[in-house]
RNA sequence: GAACUCGUAGCUCAGUUGGUUAGAGCGCUUCGUUGACAUCGAAGAGGUCAGAGGUUCGAGUCCUCUCGAGUUCACCA
């Protein structure tokens, strides 16, 4: 043996030696106990990106869990997949576009879908090697894709299913839009970002006098073209006077009724509010109340619509810009509070500001009378069916729970899975708005009815590209264009979420017949906090509804890889730890230990290149202490044929010896409970110290003094191979190569032996 | 404004339902290369566990308050 562990000699040669023998499939584990499952489903990462430290540690932790549990005989399953990742994946597609002065705009949908499968297919190998070369024994026979046409199947049926319970719905809401990235979003994907912004306070002329004037204030004084009621609150004394009354709008000289509502604030401002319902949430919520017309001033690409007039087809900020200097020059401004500051919906993508539009779009009800999947995934908190693990976070989602709207699942981006609605057409040529690109490649947009004066549908359709139908347009769904009539298909995609929060149950149900049976619920399910909301909640919420049961048991949440300061790392600050290069450098199992070692559910973790050394240093430990015992060996002709079992007290040199079994027992029954209770960081810890410091520093020298016996030390060190081999596989498993080499062991792969104590005994016992 | 998390050795962090002299890594001091490992070993310095009060036979661990750090949420135009 060379004196250092050379982890680049061995491990990916290691890696190959358990593929080949297929133990990372359990149905070619017949030892495994049939009755005790245990699985994971791996939170897909996107598949055309690099892995980053995040995904070093959720595969260090998973396959902490996954081995510890194949080792004590359960049946054991590691589910891997990749993430279409649909706007994340469409957006690094267009960047690449524009560099070739290009974009999405060139192409019909069609050509685009293809041309980023064909891209994302050219780079989704690179995540699957990577997780390969961090040890990840996932079952790879049972790898999933979003996008695998049986999931998509899947996914569909799903949406069917729902929508026949009524539980999805399409309706026109206020949604979040992003103009830049063209798309919607949820809830979850705006950042609200507190900043300055001035506080116009503008005066309205009253219809009955209009030498007299009240004051309305506002942050957003260029849509008012379109507003048509302003509102009090009913038990403000000062202004309650007012409701009835009307006031002129200040650019367009219309009457607008004074209405109440208690939403109004009469502290705030000048108490007095305008309503814009096509774009404010609050605004809508009150114009739905009382039934108020919704005209929208602001269209998808964040310009003022034709009904802004002489302010039509301006930016929003410059339409701000100019309907602030019609009202100055008016006179209609009465003051301006520069030094305003509010909270402003961003975008999660790009950082500009989210305009909330009117849109007719498919809704999650997650809140149903009949139905409410919310209150059945806190019914399943609460009965402690599942678990979340990680310092607070239980609540902080139950928060979210309560308090939930209805989930947005449509996308207007091409990469993602259709949404297979047809629209009809007759009838409602003047409710359908359409871009396409012409036979001449150009792009061309209106309402249909204008269109189809000058082109045939049959080259609407080759070209289509956007659909936008309102809401009153007829609908059916279908995976096939049907027959019957003319219809135009939806353009819009799924939020990928919207897959992915089905993924437990997907990944399942289009694997080996009875995989399905035989592990959901999951056990485990490992992932960054920060996705909680985006994935964990849903998973729950559609977890309960496809099933009837949460799909896992046990969330475990683990906390955010920081720098040595604790700061975020990010590609713009170039603090970034690249996995693969520290694995490279130090190891496999360095790179692991540093991440799980001392780490805590839900909480951040600092990491330092010299955190990678301790542990290259630790997995050099493991091999020079297993080579001292080796040499011992192979230097004693007598040990030959040694197969490890435990010596019995007579043959043992005193109390030494079986208190040494005694205590070896008693440290692996503690690992064996942490990683029992999900203590993965404590378990890593203890692991480390019992070996380095108890067996290295203790048994080891007692053994060169000869007060422990030979046989002894070698129990020890096949028994620590053992409780080392989910944290460390890499040179744990070449040692036992080594092991076997020298006849000491006969197992002929580490990673398939047995646990060194039976968890299982104990627990039978107890029931 | 609210919720959550954290504040333990010089630095980065562990420390299951409260229980003997509070731990690790790195750093520091002194010594050690007689073949497992200098990617090492031995010995050691260094903490009134943010502060104050409370519960208890006993609190880093539970409760209250204060201070400080961070995260998230919130409809005030």
């Amino acid at each position: 043996m060379d004196k250092h562990f050379d982890h680049a000699a061995h491990e990916s040669e290691i890696y190959w030696l358990w593929e080949e023998n297929g133990v990372f499939n359990p149905d070619n584990l017949p030892t495994a106990n049939n009755n005790r499952p245990f699985s994971i489903i791996m939170p897909p990462p996107n598949a055309n990106d690099p892995l980053h430290i995040g995904h070093a540690m959720f595969v260090a932790l998973e396959d902490v869990l996954i081995r510890y549990h194949r080792m004590i005989g359960d049946d054991t399953v590691w589910i891997p997949g990749t993430d279409h990742a649909g706007i994340e994946t469409q957006f690094v597609f267009e960047k690449k576009l524009q560099k070739e002065g290009k974009s999405r705009f060139n192409f019909d949908r069609k050509t685009l879908y293809q041309m980023i499968w064909d891209y994302v297919q050219e780079n989704s190998g690179v995540a699957i090697e990577q997780m390969k070369s961090l040890g990840a024994s996932a079952d790879w026979s049972r790898y999933k894709f979003t996008l695998d046409p049986d999931v998509v199947e899947k996914v569909l049926d799903t949406f069917e299913k729902m929508h026949t319970d009524g539980l999805i719905y399409r309706g026109r809401e206020l949604v979040n839009f992003c103009t830049h990235c063209g798309t919607s979003y949820s809830e979850l994907e705006v950042v609200h970002k507190e900043q300055v912004s001035p506080l116009y306070y503008v005066k309205y002329p009253l219809a009955e006098k209009p030498s007299k004037f009240i004051t309305v204030a506002t942050v957003r004084p260029e849509p008012i073209f379109i507003d048509t009621h302003l509102a009090v609150n009913p038990n403000d004394p000062k202004r309650k006077h007012l409701v009835g009354q009307e006031a002129l709008n200040p650019i367009t000289g219309e009457r607008m009724p004074i209405i109440s509502d208690e939403y109004v604030d009469p502290e705030f401002g000048t108490g007095i509010v305008k309503i814009t319902p096509a774009h404010d949430p609050n605004d809508f919520r009150v114009a739905k109340k009382h039934s108020l017309p919704i005209r929208e001033a602001i269209n998808t690409r964040g310009k003022i619509t034709e009904a802004g007039g002489k302010y039509a087809g301006m930016s929003v900020a410059e339409a701000r810009k100019a309907v602030v200097a019609d009202l100055t020059a008016a006179g209609l401004i009465e003051k301006i509070d520069e030094k305003y500051v509010n909270r402003v919906g961003t975008c999660y993508r790009c950082g500009r500001v989210i305009e909330p539009l009117p849109m007719a779009q498919f809704f999650v009800k997650v809140k149903d009378s009949q139905n409410n999947l919310t209150e059945k995934v806190l019914a399943l908190l609460d009965e402690k069916k599942v678990k979340i693990h990680g310092a607070g976070r239980e609540k902080i989602l139950r928060h979210w729970l309560d308090n939930l709207y209805d989930w947005n699942i449509s996308r207007q981006i091409t990469w993602g899975i259709p949404i297979p609605v047809w629209y009809e057409i007759k009838g409602y040529e003047n409710d359908i708005e359409v871009g396409f690109i012409n036979d001449s490649g150009e792009y061309v947009y209106g309402s249909l009815a204008n269109l189809l004066n000058d082109y045939q549908l049959s080259e609407i359709k080759k070209g289509l590209q956007q659909v936008v139908a309102a809401e009153n347009v007829p609908y059916i769904i279908s995976r096939t264009e049907p027959a019957a009539k003319e219809y135009l298909p939806e353009t819009d995609t799924f939020d990928t979420w919207f897959s992915s929060s089905q993924w437990p149950v997907l990944t399942l149900k289009t694997n080996k017949t009875g995989d399905f049976d035989r592990f959901y619920p999951t056990n485990v399910m490992e992932t960054a906090y920060d996705i909680l909301m985006f994935w964990v909640m849903r998973m729950l919420l559609m977890g309960v509804y496809l099933t009837g049961q949460a799909p896992f048991r046990d969330v475990y949440l683990h906390g955010l890889i920081r720098d040595k300061k604790g700061q975020k790392m990010s590609k713009s600050k170039g603090n970034t730890i690249n996995p693969l290069s520290m694995s490279e450098t130090y190891g496999t199992d360095a790179l692991r230990m540093a991440l799980i070692v001392r780490s805590t559910a839900g909480q951040d973790k600092n990491i330092d290149e010299r955190d990678f050394i301790a542990m290259r240093n630790f997995a050099n430990k493991i091999w020079n202490a297993s080579r001292y015992i080796i040499m011992r060996f192979s230097q004693n002709p007598q040990y030959i044929l040694y197969r490890g079992q435990k010596p019995t007290s007579s043959d043992t040199v005193g109390d030494t010896n079986s208190n040494f079994h005694l205590q070896l027992e008693e440290k692996a029954w503690d690992l064996s409970r942490s990683l029992q209770n999900l203590r993965l960081g404590v378990a890593a810890d203890q692991v480390y110290n019992d070996f380095w410091h108890w067996f290295c520093d203790e048994c080891i020298e007692e053994n060169k003094a000869g007060k422990l016996p030979d046989e002894a030390i070698l129990d020890g060190l096949i028994t620590f191979l053992k409780l080392l081999h989910p944290f460390m596989p890499f040179v744990t498993e070449r040692v036992w190569q080594e092991l076997r080499a020298a006849e000491l062991v006969s197992e002929p792969l580490l990673i398939t032996t047995s646990w060194p104590v039976d968890i299982h005994d104990q627990k039978d016992n107890q029931t």
